[in-house]
RNA sequence: GUGCGUGUAGCUCAGUGGGAGAGCACCACCUUGACACGGUGGGGGUCGUAGGUUCAAUCCCUACCACGCACACCA
């Protein structure tokens, strides 16, 4: 291959100039597409699919970067990999946007009808459905997109129906009528995973119900007043002695006067409030297990707006009142009784919707439900055997606890936009289960002997879908080579804060229907959180949009950005945009290195063709073992989900060996024959190691200088083995950039002035040195020699200067080392370190004791020829 | 309440049982065959506190303090 033609480059590298049409080539060219091919590993990774209705966020860049690093990883290695991207109906979400929608013209759901309102909804999906995947192409996300699927799709909503179906049939799926999590607000069910427990002010009242006998009263405490319309009894301790004489006994409820028992249960707390409780099954999740322990009964005093009803039971003049107009009503009239104790104020943690952020309101309902704990043994099992893991480690804990005490899954919601229950009703109210309506209709037609049929209206949770990505996507239940070759996928990459809600199912349904575990490991990414750690929200107004860092900085640098910042067992980045800044220079850096390799008079050769090993230059073969090094590392740590030491690898290796040593290196003349081989070697390899990082420029530089091959994204990943190590002669280049160091800080101290004519005089090896320091002969008096003697191993440097500038700089070295020697001395004193310590580190300390004299002697020895007492 | 995580330079964070690190910020100097989105040099930390183990602790153990998070039916 020829050298590309000179044609000078921008001095500063442009990334919106070059990034959409790489994008764009990238594309066309179908490199992100890939075919199963069982003759090749896979490497798969399904996609967490986001909502049809978001757009990108910074959260995407901790969970979907990583994603498309490894895809190319192991693309660049041979694999047969492939991201198999998509997205979600999100089904709440998308909901409340067209309710909204409607609302703002005057239109209700109802009135528009179920069939219309589906229809705007698939509409809406399919003109906004397309943003995210834009912006996901502007970050440089490179999934299959020919294979994106959508969860309403024909395929999926089979799989969906035919799992449903199935799980019925097992008895597995059942109908049931349970105290469920009501959100007001959204109008529907939500599952006890999606509700939040939030922490709140609120008061806690402290109310006397009157004995029915007219003997005594009994205090409780409560901050939901206004439930107490429908309690049912008054619990207390067993073992509680100050009500154990009441225990059986009958109070009068205040207000609407109903008498109830006072009953003894183990779920009281005797120490918190008067250790008396009301119990109200109908509306709270421990009410309503004590009343199924003692049998009690369970009115619900509330309708579905969260309204208090009389339906069930009497609720006197409350009826028709909001809660919370209630609970101020019946504060009120506690008070006007002289029924109200005490108010204080008390701080505690409300359910909250994760969607609407309403306050959930525990109701009893008939509703669809999963039973958890058979599904959920096998998946714990997994992760017992190790078949699952989790990275870190410490989110197994989580994945365990919860599915160890999992409870079963309510899925019905009162939506319309989602899977619709494959559920009919018989007028008589027998129940038909089945995948079609057909066979629904066959089903009723033998077994009820008749053909009227309802559907169920409500639709499936969101995550009953999702729970069946990694093999719905692949096309089960036909038997696809898709589904032969990449399930299970290799790695799942998402945030903890969806382990119940979408990893755990995932597990639990891949497990019963795809027959096996869906990926062997999950890494869960941090979060992303602003620089004070505090969520990044609209509200807050601290949301960035990646967006706009791409637009400043570029998509390779929010990609290095964000990747430097993530840290293995960090649950969290404090996301700073400096970091985009700084990878933009460091863009800015590799653009201009090429810029350099290219203006050179030499030829840039072959790619892969180094010159002979004894013609290399000490300088070429530091470099060369530091370029196998860096592969290595980074290999090792992509391996390990490690990112940010990855990009902190290639950082180091780019910027300050690269590019502060070796390309300095190149410019002087003993580095001249062999420099144009190693640069061209070295820096196609470097842009191969950063491609999967920044896939933009490493593109941009690699097609710019000697390659093969069509695009870098299909070119092999470097293999270490193909490097030239020598450890030794990196150990001897190592020692010059020591002594150049020392040489630059003399420099600088003594403020010795400029020049440009390099020394001549100076032995070979030293030539380097003095040519890396621009070192010039005496001038203004000063001079610094390097010891000739010394040129194997650069250990001192001499220095000659006008007495008055050396003189601090010796008695400062002196204090420095007559206390290195101090320590060394005391260590080595000690009989205990010298008998016990490892052999080799008491060697060791010897020799930097030994060291450390000598430097002092020297430096004394000057002091004294300068005249001072040491 | 239970569990988990974190506390290292002004900021964000690496790191290791044997002389405390990076980037940014800060100070000084420098236009040297690419880069001022650059180069060179420098200042700055009793490694949260108190004990313990060890010849040796920032690192291991214990307790405590502070912060963050998850789970939980304290009404």
């Amino acid at each position: 291959m020829t050298s590309p033609e000179k044609t000078p480059l921008p001095k500063n590298y442009d990334p919106k100039a070059i990034e959409p049409r790489l994008y764009a080539f990238w594309e066309r060219g179908g490199f992100f597409h890939e075919d199963p091919d069982p003759a090749r590993p896979p490497f798969i990774i399904p996609m967490p699919p986001p909502n049809v209705t978001g757009r990108a966020h910074l959260g995407h860049g901790s969970t979907y970067t990583p994603q498309d690093v490894l895809t190319r990883y192991h693309r660049m290695l041979g694999d047969n990999a492939d991201w198999l991207p998509g997205l979600d109906h999100a089904a709440i979400a998308t909901e409340a946007v067209l309710v909204r929608e409607l609302a703002a013209g005057g239109i209700s759901r109802e009135s528009l009808g179920r069939e219309q309102f589906i229809e705007r909804a698939w509409e809406w999906s399919r003109s906004t459905g397309g943003t995210i995947e834009q912006q996901f192409r502007t970050l440089g996300f490179g999934p299959d997109w020919q294979r994106s699927r959508f969860t309403m799709d024909d395929g999926l909503s089979a799989a969906v129906r035919k799992v449903f179906v199935a799980l019925y049939r097992e008895g597995l799926i059942y109908r049931g009528k349970r105290l469920i999590n009501w959100d007001p607000k959204g109008k529907t069910t939500v599952s006890d995973a999606e509700v939040e427990h939030v922490e709140r002010d609120a008061c806690l009242w402290h109310v006397r119900y009157p004995g029915a006998d007219g003997s005594f009263a009994i205090e409780i405490a409560t901050t939901r007043p206004e439930t107490m319309l429908g309690d049912v009894a008054i619990a207390v301790h067993p073992e509680d002695e100050r009500y154990a004489s009441l225990v059986g006994k009958m109070v009068v409820l205040p207000l609407v006067e109903r008498t109830l028992p006072i009953i003894a249960d183990a779920a009281v707390d005797p120490s918190f409030g008067t250790g008396a409780v009301k119990v109200t099954p109908g509306h709270d999740p421990t009410d309503y297990e004590i009343g199924l322990r003692h049998e009690l009964p369970m009115p619900s005093i509330m309708d579905l707006d969260a309204r208090i009803t009389g339906a069930e039971i009497d609720v006197g003049p409350y009826a028709g009142l909001d809660r919370y107009e209630a609970r101020a009503q019946v504060v009120e009239d506690l008070r006007t009784h002289g029924l109200l104790l005490k108010e204080e104020p008390y701080r505690h943690a409300v359910a909250t919707s994760e969607r609407s952020g309403d306050v959930i309101e525990p109701l009893l309902s008939l509703q669809w439900f999963v039973k958890m704990k058979p599904l959920a043994q096998p998946a714990l099992q997994a992760y017992h055997d190790g078949r699952l893991r989790f990275v870190p480690e410490r989110y197994g804990r989580t994945y365990e606890l919860w599915l160890e005490n999992i409870r079963d899954w309510n899925i019905s919601r009162q939506i319309w936009w989602g899977h619709q229950l494959p559920v009919w009703y018989t007028p008589a109210g027998d129940v038909v289960v089945a995948e079609t309506e057909e066979e629904a209709l066959e089903i009723a037609r033998t077994r009820y002997a008749g053909a009227a049929l309802t559907r169920d209206p409500d639709t499936l949770d969101t995550w009953f879908s999702s729970g069946l990505w990694p093999f719905s996507i692949l096309g089960w239940p036909e038997k696809t080579l898709e589904l032969e070759c990449w399930y299970p996928a290799q790695v799942l990459i998402t945030g903890w804060e969806i382990i119940f809600l979408w990893v755990a199912r995932m597990v639990m349904l891949g497990m019963h229907f795809a027959g096996g575990i869906p990926f062997p490991t999950v890494f869960i990414a941090p979060l992303v959180f602003d620089a004070q750690g505090r969520k990044m929200s609209k509200s807050l107004g601290n949301a960035i949009d990646p967006m706009d860092l791409v637009e400043r900085y570029g998509a390779d640098a929010f990609r290095i950005g964000i990747l430097r910042q993530m840290r293995l067992e960090g649950q969290e980045i404090r996301f700073q945009e400096s970091r985009c800044e700084e990878a933009r220079n460091f863009n800015n850096k590799i653009w201009n290195a090429t810029r350099y390799m290219l203006a050179l008079p030499d030829a840039l050769p072959h790619a892969m063709t180094l010159p002979k090993p004894a013609e290399l230059t000490i300088a070429d073969r530091w470099i060369l073992t530091r370029l196998h090094d860096t592969i290595v590392a980074v290999s090792q740590y992509f391996e390990s989900f490690d990112f940010g030491n990855a990009t902190d690898a290639i950082w180091r290796f780019v910027w300050y060996e690269f590019c502060d040593w070796y390309l300095e290196a190149t410019k002087v003349p003993q580095n001249h024959a062999t420099r144009a081989a190693v640069l061209s070697f070295v820096w196609n390899n470097a842009m191969r190691v950063l491609h999967p990082i920044a896939p933009f420029i490493s593109e941009e530089v690699w097609l710019a200088l000697p390659h093969d091959g069509v695009t870098i994204m299909t070119a092999t990943w470097p293999d270490h083995l193909e490097v030239p190590v020598d450890r030794e002669a990196a150990a001897a280049f190592e020692l010059h950039m020591a002594a150049t160091e020392q040489i630059r800080r003399l420099k600088a101290e003594l403020e010795l002035p400029l020049g440009s004519k390099p020394v001549t005089t100076l032995p070979g090896d030293l030539m380097q040195i003095a040519a890396l320091t621009q070192y010039t002969a005496a001038a203004a008096g000063a001079t610094i020699a390097l010891d000739p003697e010394l040129a194997g191993g650069v250990k001192a440097i001499v220095v000659e200067a006008p007495a008055s500038l050396l003189l601090e700089r010796y008695r400062k070295d002196a204090i420095r080392l007559r206390s290195e020697v101090e320590r060394g001395e005391r260590k080595l004193g000690n009989e205990a370190f010298v008998a016990k310590a490892a052999p080799d580190v008491v060697a060791k300390e010897k020799e930097k004791l030994e060291g450390y004299r000598n430097e002092l002697a020297r430096v004394e020895a000057a002091l004294a020829s300068m005249g001072e007492t040491v």
